[in-house]
RNA sequence: GCCUAGGUGGUGGAAUGGUAGACACUCGGGACUUAAAAUCCCGUGCCGGCAACGGCGUGCGGGUUCAAGUCCCGCCCUAGGUACCA
């Protein structure tokens, strides 16, 4: 009886200290190995601590840069901390405890966490987001968009609540049956335009889409971005109104239906409505719009299915053909989309179709659907046909098709200067600010518009400024010098934001009123000859801003000259895998790409695309299938599992759970089967935890394997790299399992194949890797030992099995040498028992062969 | 509504159009043990049969094919995302 103790808890800490001390995974920069950077997406420190759903992406890529390092390549592995954000913020207006000691503490505890599961990332490239030595660099690419002229000001409308003082997220804002409440205290909210900071990402709109080609990421993420963009290609058509001098434009990406409008519809928001409507509507057109403000814009979509709206007394000439129809508002339509104006052709649109029918407006039907359109007894349409076909009712466009009809009525429109041709995006600008405390303040100021006149032109966005009121004045943007980043936090007494939905940074006055030298850009407290009186911009950028370039900041952390050093850039180029989930598919991974590329205009960076292969890791859910959460009760805590069955356990089996990519359901009761995986590992090394090694184990390496097994050590080989290369762990797992039984039943085995078995697991389960491989007397870290390559020969067997089928059934097989003929084979299908059986009474009508696969007899 | 992903034993899952259920968990039986843990062996999709074996079986209904979990068409259900985008 063999009496071995595979004790976890003891080799663990061993082994990460190691690593740790002997900066076992350190990037080396300028190395002659091939570079490879793996990259994660880092995690908010949040108070809670990791849940069992963070250490599953970065097992992942802990496994990978392991197997990449075996490969010989010089990999960066490197982990930092987006730590702006709600939560801490909030838990500091509770207790009044400043968010950076918060952070700090938060911080230490995920990296302790980190650590204990064995993920070994190279710490000395660790970034902050709110570290003033990074966010310097978060400043300095905003002023870098305020120069270029990328970056505006506006009032935007977001949702308030009057009773908390505050705005909120979204996600703070509660669907009631009495409308939207807050998610805290129940209170009715709002939309109230505030004034915002927003990007001009729809300026890399094209480019955003056509980069999208380039890069190797899953098809559904990357027709998520093309849809979140949404390019349409149409007309924009100008319709008078009247006995008005106003005109009315609209977008539409079906021109060749504009013979069907029968009525326009503006957003209840449309800057028109107020001045079109007429005096006697004027009052129920207000308390539409009054309504319209409490609903968000899913809501317009998707719970309003009943369409509303209002006819508001005026009418439109349709260009085309002189008609008078009348114009509504309805919520159905955004003002943030297109002209924030339609032309309604309710014979071809649903939308419209639904709409028409509940007003009774016409509904003219101008493509012909040849019979295919679905109609009443009447011969009315009982839906929109929405299909393209030859125009009717559309005068010298009768029998044109739909393409042909667009290019000729945009032509038509042209002439008459009452359209042209139009691209639209779905795409809208990012609102870039928020009314907070907790993340990087904008390094603006803002002056009035003599002074303005008097400061250096460095200091003010390019070909435009950018002015707005504030308070009673209307002031002027100009941005700070980048000497003067990074622009820290000031000291506040209250985290609360003011009544009025301001950042809480406006009650900080001393800091809030600064000196701006017009010529150097310094800031100072007392006033001088050369300066002009300033506030500073009280907003604060979104979470967004830090994780959008922090990729960048790792290869070179600590640069104050620069984001980025020009020739570490040339060297470490982009991350060659971002590992992360599905649920930053648009915003976030939209977002970088957006700010990579600006710095790929500026010359920050030498490539256009930030990341070049992307695959997200799914989620794993409790054990009831159900998302965890406190709430729940079903979260599952690694440290737990740790404790009970040690690290190398939890990564084998955070792997073996299923696919990467799946979501799948904990199952506590599982993991004794990768843990008894790894006991018999350990067995089939050390028969007493006394250093005794296993005496099957041939330390010469003179014992030879038998063929079969030998075969099956190079299909492991051979399965495992490929399954590791397409981060499919699972199947890797399962074949080292196959591989272990097999070992473990053998009389005696060479050290080396021992040593091999070692390799393949290490990734996955470095820490019982390195000490089995220490026990057999290396005195190297089994992350030095070269990955094992395949001897394809090997793989190779003389002997193959041929399945025998009936009518595509299986009914037996036969082991056939290598090289045999369709003939050998179809006649010993013939010959086996089960298939004569079947074959009884009746006559082979056809034998398929497929070499060294299978015979199927057809018969009748 | 729309977009995306998915639906395979009691459970997690595996399967370049070629033996469905690998590898595990669970459960049942046995060995070792005073006993337990650990370990080892056998069985474990459903129905029939002592067994050999036969029939059925990958959400449902069709289709293509010598052969379909896999490809095509229609439907149902679940999860995630969502902006009635004109």
């Amino acid at each position: 009886m063999q009496n071995s103790e595979y004790n976890f808890s003891k080799i663990e800490p061993k082994w990460q200290a190691y690593w740790s001390e002997n900066n076992t995974f350190q990037a080396i920069n300028f190395d002659k190995r091939p570079k490879f950077y793996i990259l994660d997406m880092f995690p908010y420190p949040s108070g809670a601590g990791l849940h069992i759903g963070h250490p599953e992406g970065y097992t992942a890529s802990d496994a990978y840069k392991r197997f990449k390092k075996a490969q010989g390549y010089n990999v960066l592995h490197p982990m930092g901390w987006d730590a702006f954000g709600l939560p801490t913020e909030q838990y500091a207006i509770k207790t009044g405890k400043h968010p950076k000691i918060t952070t700090t503490e938060n911080v230490s505890r995920f990296k302790e966490q980190l650590k204990q599961i064995g993920l070994c990332y190279d710490w000395e490239r660790e970034v902050n987001t709110t570290d003033p030595q990074y966010f310097k660099w978060t400043q300095w690419i905003f002023t870098q968009l305020f120069k270029k002229g990328l970056a505006y000001v506006e009032e935007k409308p977001v949702w308030f609540c009057p009773e908390l003082g505050t705005v909120l997220a979204n996600e703070e804002v509660l669907n009631t049956p009495e409308g939207p409440r807050s998610e805290r205290g129940n209170f009715p909210v709002e939309r109230r335009p505030i004034r915002q900071w927003v990007l001009k990402i729809t300026d890399y709109a094209d480019r955003l889409l056509d980069g999208l080609k380039a890069v190797d990421w899953p098809d559904s993420t990357k027709r998520l971005q093309a849809n979140w963009i949404g390019r349409s290609e149409g007309a924009k058509v100008c319709f008078d109104v009247d006995s008005s001098d106003d005109t009315i434009d609209v977008f539409t990406t079906r021109p060749d239906t504009l013979y069907g409008a029968t009525y326009l519809v503006l957003a209840p928001e449309h800057p028109l409505v107020h001045t079109l409507t007429t005096p006697e509507l004027k009052d129920a057109v207000s308390a539409y719009i009054e309504k319209t403000k409490t609903k968000s814009d899913l809501e317009r979509a998707e719970l309003n299915k009943d369409k509303t709206g209002l006819h508001i007394g005026a009418f439109a000439i349709n260009p085309i053909n002189k008609k008078k129809i009348p114009i509504w508002i309805s919520d159905y339509v955004l003002v943030s989309y297109g002209t924030g104006a339609i032309m309604a052709v309710p014979a071809h649109d649903e939308r419209d179709f639904e709409f028409a029918q509940k007003f009774n407006i016409d509904i003219i039907q101008v493509i012909d659907d040849c019979g295919t359109a679905k109609k009443d007894a009447g011969g009315n349409l009982t839906q929109a046909f929405t299909a393209s076909g030859p125009l009717k009712n559309s005068d010298s466009l009768n029998g044109m098709d739909s393409e042909s009809a667009k290019k000729a009525v945009i032509e038509n429109l042209e002439k008459a200067n009452k359209g042209l041709v139009e691209v639209n995006y779905k795409l809208r600008d990012w609102l870039f600010s928020r009314q907070r405390y907790w993340g990087e303040p904008f390094p603006i100021i803002w002056v009035n518009e003599s002074d303005y006149a008097q400061v250096n032109a460095q200091f003010k966005p390019k070909g435009t400024t950018i002015k707005s009121k504030i308070g009673d004045e209307l002031l002027y943007a100009i941005c700070l010098p980048d000497e003067s980043l990074p622009l820290e936090l000031p000291e506040i007494e209250s985290y609360k934001p003011s009544a009025d939905g301001q950042s809480p940074l406006s009650h900080a006055s001393k800091w809030l009123e600064v000196h701006f030298n017009r010529e150097t850009g310094e800031t100072t407290s007392q006033a001088s000859n050369f300066t002009v009186r300033g506030l500073r911009e009280t907003n604060t950028m979104p979470q967004w801003a830090g994780s959008c370039w922090y990729y960048l900041r790792y290869i070179d952390p600590q640069n104050s000259t620069a984001l980025i050093d020009k020739e570490l850039e040339a060297y470490w180029k982009t991350p060659d895998l971002y590992i992360g989930g599905a649920e930053h598919a648009v915003l976030h991974l939209l977002y970088a790409r957006f700010w990579h590329q600006v710095l790929y205009d500026i010359g920050v960076v030498t490539e256009a695309e930030p990341f070049k292969k992307l695959f997200h890791q799914g989620i794993i859910l409790g054990e009831d299938g159900e998302k965890m959460s406190k709430s729940r009760g079903n979260v599952v805590n690694p440290e737990t599992i740790i404790e009970a069955y040690g690290a190398d356990t939890l990564r084998l089996y955070l792997m073996f759970l299923g696919p990467l990519e799946a979501m799948k359901p904990w199952n506590t009761k599982g993991i004794e089967g990768v843990a008894r995986f790894l006991r018999k590992l350990w067995r089939l090394v050390i028969i007493d935890n006394d250093y005794t090694l296993n005496p099957k184990i041939d330390l010469t390496n003179s014992v030879k394997l038998d063929s079969e097994t030998d075969r099956l050590v190079h299909q492991s080989i051979d399965k495992v790299s490929h399954d590791y290369e397409n981060l499919g762990f699972n199947t890797a797992i399962s074949q080292l399992m196959i591989l272990l039984n097999q070992l473990s039943k053998l009389e005696s085995l060479p050290k080396e194949v021992v040593e091999q078995f070692l390799v393949l697991i290490a990734p996955l389960a470095p820490h019982i890797a390195e000490e089995l491989f220490f026990r057999l007397g290396n005195e190297q870290s089994i992350s030095e030992r070269e990955w094992p390559k395949v001897d394809a020969q090997k793989l190779e067997s003389e002997t193959v099995k041929i399945i025998f089928q009936v009518n595509g059934k299986y009914r037996g097989d036969t082991m056939l040498p290598k090289e045999h003929t369709k003939e050998t084979a179809i006649e010993s299908a013939k010959k086996h028992e089960r298939v004569i059986a079947q074959l009884d009474g009746k006559a082979i009508v056809k034998a398929i062969y497929v070499p060294n696969k299978i015979v199927n007899l057809v018969v009748r």
